[in-house]
DNA sequence: AAGCGTCTCAACCGCTGAACC
DNA sequence: CGGTTCAGCGGTTGAGACGCT
């Protein structure tokens, strides 16, 4: 079903909707204490309760959400009623499994911004952020029991330079058993492990970090505005600001990302994009 | 077919910050 | 300036779906 003929079935069952809602309100006030408070109504929505959300909306427009209850005896709370349009009832929502160009991009924003979800959706037209963090903690999840990494390596990898470029002088990276060396090659870089003072120096400055995402990351996903850094927590815990925005500090712990020791890991396919283990992502 | 474990996702909860009085 | 209300965010939960034995 398309949104157009959705919404019009919704606004279509709105009526009828209010009608009977109308009546059950109104046997629930008779005989009752004036001071008695509405229960409010919990769990699954019904097709009569999105219809009247939406009506509701249509009329009076986003916002206010508390009226909400009181205008059309919806015996919803304003935070509920704000939820199920958000997530579920506004137009041009998108449903149904993530593709993969928003597969990598939810990759990229999260390596970003970390859990901040309702950022992430902005940049994911027709996404929600609960969409988001499910899809994302789904993955995750899967992931981590699979002992995969987290991120397709177009975004571990500028992760993984970052790291140990910036903050080799806290504490020496470990190299792995496998001596892995970062081949940052495509973007000109080339790591070894050990992250010496020359590494450091690869990346002297905060425009230096966005610069090598830039370079790394595809361009496919331009992003409408540009996004905050990311904080990068340091082998001792410790939070250190990229750019030093308090607004949007973002703790981002990369200490679990481990080095990349090949790209077999991360053939891309079309049924499981960041690896070729198959039901893993 | 039944039982069980796992997965998915809608919805809730608690918290925070902004706006208002 | 403190209290209250409201909107929004992120974490968590639980019911139903699904798959495996």
């Amino acid at each position: 079903m398309d949104a157009t003929s959705l919404e019009e079935e919704q606004v279509a069952a709105a009526a009828a909707a209010a009608d009977n809602l109308d009546e059950e309100v109104e046997q629930g006030e008779e005989g009752e204490e004036e001071a008695t408070p509405v229960v409010l109504k919990k769990g699954p929505w019904t097709t009569a309760e999105d219809a009247l959300l939406v009506n509701h909306v249509r009329q009076h427009g986003e916002g206010n959400w508390n009226a909400v209850q009181r205008i059309t005896g919806l015996l919803r709370c304003g935070k509920s009623c704000r939820l199920r349009w958000t997530n579920h009832l506004r137009p041009n929502l998108k449903k149904g499994a993530f593709s993969p160009d928003e597969e990598l991009l939810v990759a990229q924003l999260h390596a970003q911004l970390g859990n901040k979800w309702a950022r992430m959706a902005t940049h994911l037209p027709g996404r929600t952020d609960n969409e988001i963090k499910n899809y994302w903690n789904t993955r995750a999840k899967r992931r981590q029991r699979a002992g995969l990494p987290m991120y397709p390596p177009e975004v571990q990898l500028p992760l993984a330079i970052t790291k140990r470029c910036r903050y080799a002088d806290f504490s020496p990276p470990q190299q792995s058993a496998g001596g892995n060396v970062l081949d940052a090659t495509d973007a000109g870089f080339k790591l070894h492990p050990g992250g010496n003072k020359s590494e450091g120096e690869l990346l002297k400055d905060d425009d230096d970090i966005g610069t090598l995402f830039d370079m790394i990351i595809p361009k496919a996903f331009p992003m409408t505005e540009p996004a905050p850094p990311a904080m990068v927590t340091n082998h001792s815990g410790n939070s250190i600001s990229q750019h030093g925005s308090d607004d949007h500090n973002v703790n981002l712990n990369v200490d679990h990302l481990p080095v990349i020791s090949s790209e077999q890991d991360w053939v891309l396919d079309g049924a499981c994009q960041w690896n070729n283990m198959s039901g893993i992502c």
